[in-house]
DNA sequence: GTCTATAGTAAGATAGAC
DNA sequence: GTCTATCTTACTATAGAC
């Protein structure tokens, strides 16, 4: 990846953010070295510092970007939706959306400790909204009688964790397709929290 | 905890291990220095070397202690008890086991990657040695007709990671005791893979 | 068994040339 | 915008005195 001198601002950004992606996932936050950031992309470790004003930023701004492409994306109800649908939407997108953003998942779950007191705080808040997502449906469907859950965010905590834990074990080209994964674990959600 | 010069090998040991838990546990494995755990002990960094030959030992033996316990404390099956049972014995106890070690269990998760090769392979060959328990309690029950699980195995991961989940949340003394989380677990566990 | 001292390496970040 | 060079600090691990 050997490089002259040159001008390329519009790529390296991304390409920074990718490499900086990439072994965040492998090696862990505090494992990785700037040098070797700047190495992945075929840059020299000071160029880094055009792009961000040091690593903590780095690894704050791929949580944020993440956990907001997960609200953005996160299924919203229909007038009429009941309960039961919007819980199965709920459960297949997050698979879904999980499986195919494995590094970015797995970061924002390792690497809270690393970040500073005030990043944590921000994306603590994002975290928290999502979650209450779930929660939503959870009281609603107790509500209208259709589950029997005892404590709706002990519940949304329950099933949140058993979804994002596809990620430890799914491959793609494995033994279950992501169609087939979606549908064994909708079955023990629905289950899970019925009457 | 300034020291003197003196010979504490018998305590000095069980003190370094202990620093070493607590100070991976809060800020992970690549970012704590020997010297830091040395600072917590009361002695200096080389001081650490007359009892593990490098930073790496430390981290797999907490891990690797850790596994071995889960597996020798896990219950095991009388002749005449039913999959249920069995089932409910398995989530009562991971649930508390785990709660009363939060140090260890987060470790032996988030710090797989630092492991040596030879070392994660020893780690991992425990942590599926105790998911096959429960894969057993579920295929017996699906035998007996009491459980119905399409995939034992995703069965399997989806209960261990909902139950280990518990940790992320759960604070001694907080709104539920461990008894109240244990019952609303079963209670979602139990009818995830009912019939 | 612990100390002090240090070898040898690598880290994050910055300065100034081009 | 990137490079080279460097400042300052910190790391793991070892050597030898006590």
């Amino acid at each position: 990846m050997a490089r002259t001198q040159g001008s390329h601002s519009d790529i390296t950004g991304p390409r920074i953010r990718a490499a900086a992606l990439r072994l965040f996932a492998r090696h862990g936050f505090a494992a990785v070295s700037m040098r070797q950031i700047a190495g992945e992309v075929g840059v020299q470790a000071g160029a880094l510092y055009n792009y961000t004003p040091d690593k903590q930023s780095l690894l704050f701004e791929l949580m944020r970007d993440h956990l907001q492409d997960l609200l953005a994306a996160a299924p919203k109800a229909a007038p009429g939706d009941t309960p039961l649908a919007r819980l199965e939407a709920f459960t297949r997108f997050h698979i879904r959306f999980n499986t195919e953003r494995p590094e970015e998942v797995f970061i924002a779950y390792m690497e809270l400790r690393n970040l500073a007191p005030e990043n944590f705080r921000e994306i603590e808040a994002l975290r928290t909204a999502y979650e209450g997502r779930l929660q939503r449906i959870l009281r609603d469907g107790v509500e209208a009688g259709d589950f029997r859950v005892c404590d709706p965010q002990i519940a949304a905590y329950a099933v949140i964790a058993m979804l994002t834990g596809v990620n430890t074990w799914f491959r793609q080209g494995g033994r279950l397709s992501l169609d087939e994964v979606e549908t064994l674990y909708w079955d023990m959600v629905r289950k899970s929290v019925a009457s």
